[in-house]
DNA sequence: AAATTTTAGTTAAACGTTTAACCATATTTA
DNA sequence: TAAATATGGTTAAACGTTTAACTAAAATTT
């Protein structure tokens, strides 16, 4: 049979208040009883019992994740990653995650999880963009809430981000440090925050390298920003500016759309015009030439969720932070120093 | 604060025990008072707490999944496609599940999944491929455990397959219905049992429809079974059988592989040679032309293991059955009627 | 040396359920 | 009509922890 705090305490010599405090260290026991009572531990093979330390507690050790339906199931597994990071970290910290997603179009005659019903989490963690009104009905639970590459309405919650605004800092300077002078900006998406920071940092670059921003060279809308959009975009772009030599698409998928209609078009890349995209995505490696792109730590952003709302749960303080996580400039082909044609 | 049975007991006027026999359905009581003691369930919002239930009961309410971290991160969401389904199951069921991922070449040394050690699941659901030494660890634990698309060796555990073989039967069929007599399979990693059976398939509707199996038409290795190899394969065969008027690929990977040696080596597709693919993987939709293949109802997948898990949970026997989901012909563009060249 | 504080441990209650054993009362059977 | 059996409920123990309150012995302070 399992073996339980009983068990142990009888093998020890000692009653099982001991056994707590030794597995808890929440009283100072003699070096000589904790060694007993750790080699009894060991030698027994035994856990808690996790249902035992809930109900005294009134702790669950579950943290809850929420995320649509479409985030999870995107082919780029960006997403998942986070979830991964999020894991791993939580098999640390002694917590499960229970992971349960919701459809895109949540509304009011919706069920909420069933972990929020049963209250079986102790916090919550929020990925990507999720419908507003799950985010009301969800604060009647007052539940440890981290948002997760989102920003919610109201922006009251503690917050794990992409630094996007780096990013785009990040990849226009590269474009500049290459000799660029003419770059352009293009995204679809624009209302989303993350696809604006990102123009706000290419603004920012140029202002550094004190180049003025041309509004004709910025190119947005608030299409879904896949492969098709970039692929529109540049060619609104390339049929009125024909002197664009570098183009910062607001994500991969959209690059990939540019460097599709440069080829289509004749423009050699990246000898003719050089192309920078966002987020690293798999298929990158696999293009012909290979994206220079700003790499998102997908892990770290979930570690870093984790830790924060552990950091809630065990200071119950409601820490209203806002952690930015740093993005890396990835070099690949796409882009070269500028060359006068 | 949260109400308790006690609350529930005290304000519909009965014992908590009988509280707990309506909620639980496992003594009769009076409709009347039932009904007293739903109603005041309802206008308390009482749920049961899960660990004081786990506690007396020794059952957890959870059930474990494990996958590689390669197959979780894939970019086609195959195994996070079977998850949902789980995971959507279990809603229904009142299982939690815990996700975790193992390394893909998780040894002795690696410690198992800590729901594992600390028993915090009832059951375990094993999707996709993992190393033999979990499982031989994994056995000394006596969990209940389903497979999920993969067969351990051994064999002597309740699985939950994709049927493979009336799959190869259903593409293979297709092509024969079609018109076509050279009819090719080529596949990598044909030591999986997947892409083995799935040429079963091939063989047998052959023999079905009296045409000779040529041994020159079946082109496999060991080779990991993605584009690359398809494109390597669809070489070979073009090469050597220039009669060749459809290929039947293992996978939907593959597939594209093939497609894009024919595009390469100016073969029209479906009008010189029908290509159809295995999976239905996102890539197909977007394929010139779109890709005629073979459905794999992976959500379906994961209700059905999670239906099983509950089922040997609940009967305690450890049924030891296999389940086979049948799979579906998706006829698109890449098909044709065969006409003589 | 007496009084106080610290240290290291024990005892027992509490958490919120399930369920075996029990007990009336009403109904059926002999 | 008395005895046996259903019916509908109650009582109380048990599950395995944590932790407040307590105690005895040792160390420190006065």
């Amino acid at each position: 049979m399992k073996p339980t705090i009983k068990d142990i305490a009888n093998k020890a010599g000692v009653s099982i208040a001991t056994v707590s405090y030794v597995i808890n260290k929440t009283k100072p026991i003699s070096a000589e009883t904790k060694n007993r009572v750790q080699k009894t531990i060991k030698s027994l093979n035994y856990h808690p019992s996790k249902s035992a330390r809930s109900l005294v507690t009134g702790k669950t050790g579950n943290i809850g994740f929420i995320l649509t339906d479409d985030h999870f199931l995107r082919t780029e597994p960006f997403y998942t990653r986070i979830f991964l990071g999020t894991e791993f970290e939580a098999r640390g910290e002694g917590y499960y995650i229970l992971l349960t997603s919701i459809k895109p179009d949540f509304n009011e005659k919706d069920s909420l999880p069933r972990f929020i019903l049963n209250k079986s989490v102790d916090g919550l963690l929020i990925a990507g963009k999720i419908p507003s009104i799950l985010i009301s009905r969800l604060s009647a639970y007052n539940i440890p809430t981290v948002f997760v590459d989102f920003i919610p309405p109201g922006n009251n919650y503690p917050l794990v981000l992409i630094d996007n605004i780096q990013g785009g800092l990040l990849a226009t300077s590269h474009l500049i440090n290459l000799g660029h002078r003419n770059i352009a900006y293009i995204s679809g998406d624009i209302d989303h925050p993350s696809l604006s920071d990102r123009l706000s940092g290419y603004k920012q670059a140029l202002e550094n390298a004190k180049i003025p921003i041309r509004n004709n060279l910025i190119f947005t809308n608030t299409n879904y920003p896949d492969r098709q959009n970039g692929f529109y975009l540049a060619k609104k772009l390339f049929t009125n500016n024909k002197e664009v030599t570098s183009v910062f698409a607001g994500n991969d998928a959209q690059a990939i759309g540019v460097m599709h209609y440069l080829k289509d078009n004749g423009y050699k890349i990246p000898k003719d015009v050089s192309v920078i995209g966002f987020d690293d995505i798999e298929a990158d490696l696999m293009l012909d030439p290979p994206l220079t792109t700003i790499r998102v730590p997908k892990v770290e952003l979930g570690v870093e969720a984790l830790r924060l709302i552990v950091n809630l749960l065990k200071n119950k303080k409601s820490i209203h932070k806002k952690i930015l996580i740093p993005v890396d400039l990835i070099i690949r082909n796409s882009t070269s120093a500028y060359k006068p044609r």
